[in-house]
DNA sequence: ACATTCTTATAGTGTGACTATGAAAACTCC
DNA sequence: GGAGTTTTCATAGTCACACTATAAGAATGT
């Protein structure tokens, strides 16, 4: 009964691989990209167990053997997608948050901890809808959706709390306040919107983001 | 087989009625009314017909043969709510959103469309969501769900380009990149976000939205 | 060889949207 | 007040799909 940490797609880090776990892990991966597949172009509710098994060509009880349920096949592609890599590092401690954190300048910081959203979102922003979509229908899903909220927002409160230490904030403007409009702003809803639905490209929308952020959060300075 | 035109709850405008036709309307007024409440607490899917008509106090079948799906009560439930009343008039044609392009002050235009965009999300957030929600489940509420975001979308470029024609723009932002941002920050998304998960006021929300769309699409003038 | 782990085949359960049929109940019209 | 129409209800059943149960076959480790 002792659980033994995980990455995303389910090896145990730091333990020589048996031949046996290591096509196991091959087939839950197999699994997973077929999965987010089917999720992220048919939706979630849509793309069925069966059709699952199917595109990553194993058979119906092999994937309720690997993950039980399917959730938990959502939930890995979505580790999976938002971190990158198969490290289970959480975002706080990830370089370029170190990296935006320590930039002195204000709009540097800022440039940093966009490139960083536009960065995860390249990867996991469809997959960010599924999980959204599937909150409402699926009770454990909302709660994973939940702390991915909560997640982002204490990233945003981080970033803006060091901003406020760099620069001044706009008159009147809390860092709490500024931490929720830097929420939506590089919320994965408008990334969406802007990019996958109105034809944005990915660097428009982030030269977009950094000047909203700048001029929503940062007084007004003449150099416009 | 020819069709009379019809409000959102049934009505059929400027014809006397039936007791009977009476009585239905007010047991499909019941049936969305208690559907709108369950689809917004616990979801749509989540949601039963036979939930539905316990608390409708109706029996099942009695749903099936005013709605024929549970999809059309959603979508009737959307439009009185976006509407806010039973006439079926577009968006467009609204008297708020003439009041909005007929005001020449570009402040009093934005504070005019965040007014109505409010007066709407008001009502109508909670619903949208669910909608948004449901589309990646059903493909007819897929099309429900684009045919909203196109006429947001679509509003959105009247008012840029009334704004347009008061005051110039930012540099390098054209109408349409105008009415893109417009769309994202005047979202239900955005709405969502901020008041219900967190806990801004109405008011602020508006207030906000009015001072983003300023900054975001008119170029920085000295007073602020 | 033998045990362990992974994969598969087959059959079944439960839920919930939707359909079918038919019969009460309410209302209109004559 | 009775015939016809519309609305409501009761009952039963279909279908799709997530998930379970059981057991057997295949691959790998010791």
């Amino acid at each position: 009964m002792s659980e033994a940490p995980r990455t995303p797609s389910g090896r145990v880090p730091g333990k020589k691989e048996d031949g046996r776990t290591a096509r196991a892990r091959s087939t839950r991966a197999r699994i997973v990209t077929a999965a987010a597949e089917l999720f992220t172009t048919a939706g979630y509710t849509t793309t069925s167990i069966t059709a699952i098994a199917a595109k990553a060509e194993v058979s119906e009880p092999t994937v309720y053997y690997s993950f039980g349920t399917k959730r938990a096949i959502l939930t890995t592609a979505l580790d999976l997608a938002v971190a990158g890599d198969d490290e289970p590092i959480p975002t706080l401690e990830r370089q370029w948050v170190r990296d935006a954190l320590a930039d002195p300048d204000p709009l540097g910081q800022l440039r940093r901890q966009v490139a960083g959203a536009a960065d995860i979102y390249l990867r996991a922003a469809p997959l960010l809808d599924v999980v959204r979509s599937a909150a409402t229908t699926d009770p454990d899903l909302a709660e994973v959706w939940a702390a991915n909220l909560q997640q982002r927002l204490t990233v945003q409160r981080v970033f803006t709390d060091a901003l406020a230490r760099k620069t001044t904030l706009r008159d009147g403007l809390t860092a709490e306040a500024a931490a929720d409009v830097a929420l939506a702003v590089l919320s994965p809803e408008n990334y969406n919107l802007l990019v996958a639905h109105r034809g944005w490209s990915h660097q428009q929308w982030q030269d977009w983001a950094v000047d909203a952020l700048t001029r929503l959060l940062t007084p007004a300075d003449g150099h416009a």
